[in-house]
DNA sequence: GTCTATACCAGGATAGAC
DNA sequence: GTCTATCCTGGTATAGAC
């Protein structure tokens, strides 16, 4: 098992995602063909394809690199004390996306191929349910930190998590979509309506 | 002017929109080509394009159909004494969205194309404003039922309109991606963390 | 491993006869 | 107004030389 070629070959991948991530960025997600990313990777059709399967590929490579940074941040925000209120992970999360992504668009887009791409809509399901399970966990451990039993507040998240994840979402989708979206009165509209 | 031909005209419009909203229904947005459309109507391709300019025009046309339709329902809705909770509005439009397009998927898909298509950003866009319309002049009505004084009701209103917006954009997605989604668990979790 | 060139396909739209 | 046949573009993925 030559060690240097598993390790190069590692870094080619590193590489090409984050060229990927650079056109994505940059054009969108549909936008981006094949021929842009290749573009920016300055490697060739033949390389790229030797690293990875398909664009599909590609674009889940990019998204798991995504994913993993938002779980760093907002296991942080748990450490804090006091910790701030559910609502306000809305904000930091999507700060952390659109500083990857860059716009919001790229995920609704994902979001739409989603529907009929059965990889992309795997990648999909898999990204929110992990969104899921961190708004789980930390809207247990505020209600435990506010003086709730344990149990309790495990019901208490399991029953207030839809409502966050769908604010998330809801944001996401109209600053993608209205010029004019007001994300300040939006999370404050949030804020102030759900538990808090 | 002869009126025959006009009204024919007309008609040939609803026939080919109808048709395409079979076709929607049946497949999903993007995987409706233009040929899915052409065989659904009867119709021939050129018979089709003397009557519409472009794909993003028919879809137009079935658009403006989908969401008049949802201003009759809230109208009614809005009659009703005493007048359903805010979050119920949720209920009455998903139930009215799916009934007609099928599957949630369809609108998501939408959304998808709406970040690069700017004829389909400015329906999608459009459809949401007419949306928050409904919503917030039914929102003032019923805090005025509660015995709101009228000024504050609108101002209240105009404050929580985007946390119900994005409350229904999060229901519509994730039914749209979530195999095991569960309706019912959304909108308790809406209905009890949304003013009630 | 990487390159260039190209096969191959899907889809929207059009031309021109009737 | 409508039909059939077809053009044309843009896209992913592969073949075969180096």
């Amino acid at each position: 098992m030559p060690k240097v070629t598993e390790e190069y070959r590692e870094n080619r991948r590193d590489e090409i995602a984050s060229a990927a991530m650079r056109a994505f960025h940059r054009r969108g997600f549909q936008a981006t063909s094949m021929a842009d990313i290749i573009a920016e990777s300055g490697l060739s059709a033949g390389a790229i394809y030797n690293h990875f399967k398909s664009k599909s590929d590609i674009v889940l490579s990019v998204a798991t690199r995504v994913i993993g940074a938002r779980l760093g941040e907002v296991e942080a925000l748990a450490r804090d004390k006091p910790m701030p209120p559910p609502a306000h992970l809305i904000r930091v999360l999507m700060a952390g996306m659109f500083r990857d992504l860059g716009q919001p668009g790229l995920l609704v887009q994902i979001w739409g191929e989603a529907v009929t791409d059965p990889a992309i809509r795997e990648l999909a399901t898999t990204v929110m349910g992990r969104l899921r399970g961190f708004y789980i966990d930390y809207i247990t451990a505020w209600h435990v930190e506010q003086g709730v039993e344990a149990e309790t507040a495990t019901a208490l998240a399991r029953e207030q998590v839809p409502a966050f994840l769908g604010a998330a979402q809801g944001y996401i989708l109209q600053s993608a979509l209205f010029d004019d979206f007001d994300g300040e009165a939006y999370l404050t509209s949030i804020e102030r309506y759900l538990p808090r």
